[in-house]
DNA sequence: AAATGGATTCCGGTATACCGGAATATTGAC
DNA sequence: GTCAATATTCCGGTATACCGGAATCCATTT
């Protein structure tokens, strides 16, 4: 993974590595079991892993050796969000959306090379559409991995995404060159929305939210079933337009 | 700091030195800032910076080589929280608690041997009262310390609080002795209140959130003038208790 | 009990990460 | 422009972190 020749992987790389398997995962899990996830020596992996609970980064859960994202994390977390105000900033216009929509909304960022769900302030609907809270998803899959990378070249593009992750769902394979157009239609239009990929009745919106460099950080969005998505097509469209707007100044004005 | 003697520090002690003293600068900082903050070699902090950067763990704020926390921190702490659910279950708390008592309450847990305010719930006062969200305070300034530490021996505790923390901040030092007594008092009566020592006006409140393992993991706590804190003590103290018996609950169930 | 299979700890060699110090780049003052 | 002061990069030696493999521990089964 970090480490694919012969020689010996830094302590940094296999910890975050570690970190980011307990992320997939999703549970607590034993050292043998991230080491053979991550297809790393298991000495190392013991090592690293009592480091890390020793600095809190990782949590012991239970008496059976599980580990876990630790509390340190946290407090780091929260020491980012106060200096970007992520959290409250967002809240009340993902609050905004819903309420002018009905709809499940969310703030959505990369990581790496994929897209994740940052934040989500779901909707009434009684049945719930879209991808849990942090976990990572291929870009091509989504309306906003197109605004996302809509601020590098189409070569830059086809080396960032893995090309496994033009495999969809649904088992065919995306055209890269159709999701290059794609990627540059959103650019130009500065949204982009599409039929989920992941089903067949629902349909995305998504809304950029540029920093201050015009490059788009992160991206508001909205999955509805289609037929109301073609209904209130413009009043989806304009309330994520307004939402993203309102955040990128926001976040621009430091505050 | 993490390295006393005449070794190398590990990678990852430094990285995480690194990590923690930018929560406490609060703002982007120069690798050499940093490596003189820290104590640490230059060379090295130069090389980790970089590591970082490229793992997004940091991130370059400006031209200038600064850097501050990285989105990778936020991404890996949105997976934390969504196994313990800390956001969406305190919020609500949080908020009835500030609804019944119109002051400012707070969730409050430790990191390391410091004590820090990890979500806050602003009440109407025109001004404004307690530490910043993220910032290290030392245990003995605070009720909820008391309550922090009430599962250790006083031996442990000693040994756990740096002398330097019992200096208060205006400049008299607490009797070891008498913050023991303190411990053992919040330990009996599974809540603590005291006359702020930040300043003279003040009163606080702190109740218990207990773990499965009936451990004090966080405490619910309000700061309040102290004529209100006086004429509503009960008010008050019943407002934390019951808000924290349910926040326990909640926690214990896994939801 | 004995045996089996797996998890965890222990241990030693070696690739290399860390670090001191020198070289170079950058900034700002004059 | 020259110079001084500071920040950053470069480089090589050595302490040690990483890792393979063996030993030990711990449940379960026979």
């Amino acid at each position: 993974m970090t480490n694919s020749g012969k020689t010996k992987a830094r302590g940094l790389d296999r910890a975050f590595d570690i970190l980011d398997h307990l992320c997939q995962a999703g549970a607590p899990q034993r050292p043998i079991e991230i080491a053979e996830a991550i297809r790393a020596p298991k000495s190392s992996i013991y090592d690293l892993v009592a480091l890390l609970v020793a600095s809190s980064v990782l949590e012991k859960i239970d008496g059976d050796g599980r580990v876990f994202l630790g509390p340190k994390l946290n407090f780091w977390s929260i020491n980012y969000q106060k200096h970007f105000d992520l959290g409250s900033t967002v809240r009340p216009i993902l609050q905004r959306i819903t309420e002018r929509t009905k709809e499940t909304s969310q703030l959505c960022t990369l990581d790496g090379n994929k897209y994740y769900v940052a934040m989500m302030n779901e909707g009434s609907r009684p049945f719930r559409i879209s991808a849990e809270i942090g976990e990572r998803v291929p870009i091509p899959w989504t309306a906003s991995g197109r605004l996302l990378l809509s601020h590098m070249s189409d070569q830059e593009i086809l080396d960032f995404i893995p090309q496994e992750d033009f495999e969809l769902p649904d088992g065919s394979r995306l055209d890269p060159a159709d999701f290059l157009m794609s990627v540059r239609q959103a650019q130009d239009e500065k949204f982009f929305d599409f039929d989920s990929i992941a089903d067949t009745f629902t349909h995305c919106f998504a809304a950029p939210v540029f920093g201050h460099d015009t490059v788009c950080r992160h991206t508001l969005c909205i999955i509805a079933p289609k037929e109301d998505a073609a209904t209130h097509y413009d009043d989806y469209k304009n309330a994520l337009k307004d939402g993203a707007d309102l955040l990128a100044a926001k976040l621009l004005s430091g505050k």
